[in-house]
DNA sequence: TTGAGTCGGTGCGCAACCGCACACACAAGT
DNA sequence: ACTTGTGTGTGCGGTTGCGCACCGACTCAA
């Protein structure tokens, strides 16, 4: 075996941005830009909680974030993922001020984040972007609808390289730093069911991986282990972006 | 045993009317009232689909309508329930013209309808219109949320408890005309799975069922018997209605 | 009255997954 | 070197739910 830094991706990062915000128009983008400040985004960081006011939004550059479910006496149960493909506290166009759910840190990395306050000034002033928030409102719908039914009939495996692939997606890099605990609480089954499918995964040579570490080795067979949900998500967020 | 007719309940219906309409100011109401005409909703009816245009609202008085996602390979699975508390068609005030997920008619009844076109030039017109849609399609994401979780994480006869409670306060009656394999439909489980579920209801004097109609017998037992996420979801629409 | 259709009760074998627990491997600190 | 903690592999018994199939009961129309 090769030691696992071998095939570590080196590429060099492109320049972080955000899809949403660069399907603004110019002037408002660059105006809204100004309003915000770039933080970093540190794993596992609670970010808005269910039910709970909102207090920033926050738009991903290379970090990325979770939107769970909890139900008492359970694991939260993972409901989407937000790259820099979205953003987070959308509903703050809808006129509402709190949070339908908890988001947390899945990724560490750099955010664009802007006060709820300030937030709310802009969405007054620019339809354009109450526009833009509402579309992404809508996406968020599709998804946790399309979501909640992978979660019912799909098994671990699929639905483990689906998440895989998602992540991938929003990190860019073939090195995911994750246990499978985590993973396990992500798809709302025992750590165990995770050892199984990923081992499955990694006999085929499509994953490799060892004490937190998840390498991807074959983007194109995860698709195919993935169930079709994967690429359907992928098709609704093509609507947003034109 | 008595005859099941014994026991049917002979409430007079009270006048019928829709709870997110009546939280609109006076004046936009009969405006919109006047643009709506009632129509009857039969059961089974696809009022929407998933991806395609919205072509009429619908305000539901007795009639109640289902939010289900299909996924190949399955029966169609239940995310929500719609009922006078709330309408189908709300994502319109997001500017969108297509909706998120198949609509069918679940129980049959009366409703208002107006179509997409006038309704979206209403919202134009009244943005307190906007804004009370709005806070129906937060609902409808926080709906969302809770029942992917509860139907990963809990079982077949708490599920169905709840599923025939959310049922209850939409009809006002005591007795519903629904056989196991739609329910079983509805729960994404096997219908043997439901008359498993369902005996024991029934065994416990909760339900009482013959081909075709299930009888409420002990609307505080079912409620003992459902999940929690009953209650939660009974205080997430409390919020709509102050 | 009879036959066709619908609905519900039940049983069987099987697959997925759960909860739990134990063992091993590796990493890091003392 | 030893301990401690963490991450992973694995196994066992049990439950839930699946897929299928069959039968009985009831309804309705011919």
């Amino acid at each position: 075996m090769r030691p696992l830094n071998e095939l570590q991706k080196t590429e060099p990062l492109e320049p972080a941005t955000n899809r949403l915000l660069e399907g603004l128009p110019k002037k408002l983008r660059n105006h809204l830009l100004a309003a915000c400040e770039e933080v970093s985004l540190i794993f596992g960081t609670v970010l808005c909680d269910a039910e709970r006011p909102i207090t920033y939004a926050y738009f991903p550059l290379t970090a990325f974030i979770s939107l769970v479910t909890v139900v008492e006496g359970h694991q939260p149960l993972e409901m989407g993922i937000i790259g820099n493909e979205g953003m987070l506290g959308s509903t703050l166009s809808l006129g509402i001020p709190t949070a339908p759910m908890r988001a947390l840190v899945q990724g560490s990395g750099k955010a664009l984040r802007i006060s709820a306050v300030q937030l709310r000034r802009e969405l007054r002033a620019a339809p354009a972007l109450v526009k833009q928030l509402n579309r992404y409102v809508y996406v968020l719908l599709e998804q946790l609808a399309k979501t909640a039914a992978c979660i019912h009939f799909h098994e671990t495996e699929p639905r483990l390289a689906r998440w895989l692939l998602m992540t991938h997606d929003r990190t860019r890099t073939d090195r995911l730093h994750l246990t499978q605990e985590f993973l396990a609480d992500m798809l709302g089954v025992r750590r165990s069911s995770v050892t199984v499918a990923a081992g499955i995964l990694q006999a085929q040579h499509i994953i490799r991986y060892t004490r937190g570490e998840i390498m991807i080795l074959d983007r194109k067979g995860l698709e195919d282990a993935a169930c079709e949900c994967y690429k359907k998500v992928i098709r609704d967020y093509a609507q947003i972006f034109g």
